[in-house]
DNA sequence: TGACTATAGATGCATATGCATGTAAATTTA
DNA sequence: TAAATTTACATGCATATGCATCTATAGTCA
């Protein structure tokens, strides 16, 4: 009976997915929201297209994981001087939001790391990545 | 920089989602919905209660996956004798389109598969299954 | 038996995801 | 420069996800 591949992941997604989101729940965000608010903290600012690539993400996903970020004030959107580019950078409060939730963050990565162990941390990330280059 | 648990699977899981839904979508099925019909056909029949545990999936997630198939006839949906439950089993359309989405999927696994390689697959399997246990 | 508790599912709400498609602006080409 | 093409982003639609909560039924215990 052949495992598939797909749902194997599937499955550890959730898992992860509840236990970041369980922290992170504390200052309102899902673990999504922080990854989009980390990326810009780093950047200073981007473009949609720019966190696209960063976030692997398709443009529809981030353009709507955008918006209740931008609704709620801690992001601010204008348009570029090339009039098709909105340019996205972190709001005063939204660099406020950031600092809090990455130490949410922190106790998340943290307990996942301990009771995963440094080893399969790395197999994950390795193979992680080795999924995300079937894209090219 | 440490790169967050999560937001490296949850990449990871997004491409895989892609390609898997691609194949599966030429009998217009998703991945999870795939999953589902899959392991009715293996049991005969389960519960709802049954299923959370098999795909280690919300209560509420099942039940509204389950909502489109049931509604298209593909699941057969009635009380079991403890009136609390609901008992699941494929409909003789269902076992079909299962079939016929079996099909696509291994094109899908083999597609996958030949380009991680065995190792990796191994791998990938040994690091979901020991993030689903952090659930215990 | 009646009250309390536990269990199975369903629903409201909000975000997550992406395909097909639409709109507008920039670029290329004839 | 006008038309065709490409690029950036938005929207309609449908499923995916899960927390809080609600309803109904089953089981437990005084």
């Amino acid at each position: 009976m052949e495992r598939c591949i797909n749902f194997g992941m599937r499955k550890a997604n959730r898992v992860l997915n509840q236990i970041y989101d369980g922290h992170l729940a504390k200052c309102g965000l899902k673990g999504g929201q922080y990854s989009i608010l980390r990326a810009l903290y780093l950047r200073k600012q981007s473009s949609n297209r720019d966190l696209q690539d960063i976030l692997v993400m398709d443009q529809t996903t981030l353009t709507r994981g955008l918006k209740p970020l931008i609704r709620d004030g801690y992001i601010q959107s204008r348009p570029g001087e090339d009039g098709r580019v909105k340019l996205l950078c972190l709001s005063p409060e939204g660099k406020d939001l950031y600092k809090e939730a990455n130490k949410l963050w922190q106790v998340a990565q943290k307990q996942v790391a301990a009771r995963l162990g440094k080893e399969t941390i790395e197999q994950l990330f390795s193979v992680a990545n080795s999924v995300v280059d079937l894209r090219n």
